[in-house]
DNA sequence: ACCAGGATGGTAGTAACTATCAATTTGGGG
DNA sequence: CCCCAAATTGATAGTTACTACCATCCTGGT
């Protein structure tokens, strides 16, 4: 449909929207976040309440919108088919997870560290992987074709997010001193064996 | 510190708010979550707003509140040491969903639809996972005695609670017409393998 | 240079909560 | 049986997230 920002338009927007988030989480950080009204957010980002809401339909989405869009989906299905689905999926889990932190960490740790402690943020970031889930699954194809096998990946797809999950809330906690891909690594063979499951 | 309600006072009180939520539900399931405000809720119950949100903090609550305590963690802790983790887990919720599905299922049901279909609910429900995980680490107490091991707890209880609650999606997108319990093992072997990973 | 379409802003409204104070009911002990 | 302390309930007024609607302004591709 529509790729990484082509016109400008899409970049002067994109651009509004980074300056709008990256006061939001600073005021959050700040004051905290039922202590800021989306009124500060916009009068700190020079705009009007109208823009904010437009960019960030929800004050949750101005923590949890992350531009890097499901790129998770395809790095699994670009794994080879004949592993089991939960090293599969985790090693995509590993692979985004190293592209994340290879960056500035800062942002993503502050964006983390509100997520954990804000209940109505930890709630919908972790809805969010109902969506990451069925991106999977329908990444899959006519792998997952018939309703048992669709499921089989469900239950997959779902456990091992919640595993980076917690992985992710030990990483933000120690503020980011370990390796997030390792600390996501020893999550998965903790949670499903150091040995892959045999496939049948 | 309190056990079930002893006292007259607790009864009535436990009395009306499943007065409110069953009317609460009924109402949901009618006009949509949305399309339902606690004012209509209070109404139709013959309470005041202030009564509705004095038994239930948030609209959610009218949801998923539920009387059943957190005996999940006790299941837990009471299984034998030497087993893994995943296992001990699986089988105390497997039990607890066979003691949930016991009485009459509509409600339950009815509730269930209502956290799947909305994405404010299915948010919330999700976050309870969080609690649960909790008391699952605290309930092993000196087993998850230092960081690392109460981490892979954690792990473990977070995986197992994402697997269930897929099994418990499917179950609801069926109609209740499957065995709950039977669902969830299913899950586990999806998840975990059907064999015990080895303990090292 | 122009103009269609997108971005922005203002106003007014709804509904989920919260704080505070008053009124009412209740239930257990003398 | 009565009575008082404590709990439950209710009314009012306010804050804040979010929505609909309309007018305006700005932008960028032809």
């Amino acid at each position: 449909m529509d790729g990484r920002p082509s016109t400008l338009r899409e970049q002067r927007r994109a651009e509004t929207q980074r300056v709008i988030q990256t006061h939001a989480v600073r005021l959050f950080v700040e004051r905290g976040y039922d202590g800021t009204t989306v009124n500060d957010v916009a009068e700190a980002a020079g705009v009007s309440p109208m823009t904010v809401y437009r960019h960030f339909p929800t004050k949750e989405d101005l923590v949890l919108v992350d531009q890097n869009g499901p790129l998770v989906a395809d790095r699994v299905a670009a794994t080879p088919a004949g592993q089991p689905l939960v090293h599969r999926i985790g090693g995509a889990l590993v692979e985004s997870a190293r592209a994340l932190t290879a960056g500035d960490d800062r942002f993503l740790l502050a964006r983390l560290r509100l997520m954990i402690s804000t209940p109505a943020l930890r709630a919908r970031h972790l809805d969010n992987h109902h969506v990451l889930q069925q991106a999977i699954v329908d990444g899959l194809g006519d792998e997952a074709a018939d309703p048992d096998t669709a499921f089989r990946a469900a239950v997959a797809a779902s456990a091992c997010l919640a595993a980076m999950h917690t992985a992710l809330v030990r990483w933000a906690t120690e503020d980011g001193r370990g390796d997030l891909p390792d600390l996501i690594s020893e999550a998965f063979a903790a949670a499903f064996g150091d040995a892959a499951p045999r496939p049948r």
